[in-house]
DNA sequence: CGAATTTGACCAGCGC
DNA sequence: GCGCTGGTCAAATTCG
């Protein structure tokens, strides 16, 4: 709602794809699917402008999935959070709930509160596209975990909302699907990693990782990101690129180059500039 | 049995 | 001030 407005400028800012929003869900679900050329999403681009595999075949991106890999520490996870949030205060008794303890809660709840409204000033910057797909969690190369679920608006769909479970990253995404065309899938990408994709690391299994530090292109790794979350992942990834300035960057050439039909200049794009 | 998900409760921010 | 909505927490439940 009015939170929106000032995310909205985020997104204005940071996010190449869907431009000119005064409400990012709202203007997402009214202009779907109509391809207004003031918005158009990462996906509904590559449906309609071109072929959708042969973008990655000219990325030389092979389909995979399940490319899942790193264990969770998810307890020394919480343990930290809830260190930072009350780090004087000791563990809360476990014991019958009488009322100091349940003040102390309330207490810790308050801290918690303000904690996140400092962060929410300084929040991440967000990127949000559309995905054609059945499924709603798509397979980006990391490791999400679910934290919540709120009933949207005006949607008979729910958005449920995910947290990177890596220790100390703090990447959230959202992912609602579209209740004009159910077929779409929105997600909202929110901070960046600060650690290699999951999926990357066992056995070089992506290859922007790969190119992006070899700048080989004519090497064609034998799999990697099978949708375009799973791109935007690790452009997101501050192991792959570093600043949304240059993400946007790139996604603007991205846009460029899809419409060519020399995609391989889109690679050299990708991986050379910086 | 530990990890992941579900779900109701809670809170902040905004509009009226 | 009140109601609505988005976002998050955390206990309960389910899953592997």
């Amino acid at each position: 709602m009015a939170n929106d407005e000032g995310e909205n400028k985020e997104y204005q800012q940071y996010d190449p794809f869907v431009y000119n929003q005064l409400d990012m869900n709202r203007t997402i679900l009214q202009q779907q699917p109509s391809l207004d050329p003031a918005f158009m999403s990462f996906t509904n681009f590559m449906d309609t402008s071109l072929e959708y595999n042969s973008v990655w075949r000219a990325l030389d991106v092979s389909c995979s999935s399940s490319e899942l890999i790193s264990p969770v520490d998810d307890m020394s996870k919480k343990k930290a959070s809830n260190a930072s949030v009350s780090s004087s205060s000791d563990e809360a008794a476990p014991a019958a709930e009488d009322d100091s303890v349940k003040s102390k809660k309330e207490e810790k709840r308050k801290k918690q509160n303000a904690a996140q409204k400092k962060e929410k000033r300084e929040r991440e910057p967000r990127f949000a596209f559309l995905t054609k797909s059945e499924i709603d969690q798509l397979e980006d190369g990391y490791r999400w975990r679910k934290y919540g679920q709120k009933a949207v608006k005006n949607s008979p769909y729910p958005r449920s909302y995910y947290r990177c479970t890596s220790q100390k990253c703090v990447v959230k995404k959202r992912v609602e699907r579209s209740y004009q065309d159910p077929s779409l899938v929105i997600t909202t990408y929110e901070g960046q990693h600060i650690h290699h994709c999951p999926a990357t690391l066992r056995g070089h299994s992506s290859p922007f990782y790969a190119s992006a530090s070899t700048s080989t292109l004519a090497t064609a790794p034998s799999s990697g990101p099978a949708l375009p979350q799973q791109l935007f992942s690790h452009l997101l990834s501050k192991n792959c690129q570093t600043d949304p300035t240059s993400m946007m960057y790139q996604n603007l050439n991205l846009q460029q180059h899809l419409q060519m039909p020399d995609h391989h200049s889109l690679l050299q794009d990708l991986f050379t500039q910086k």
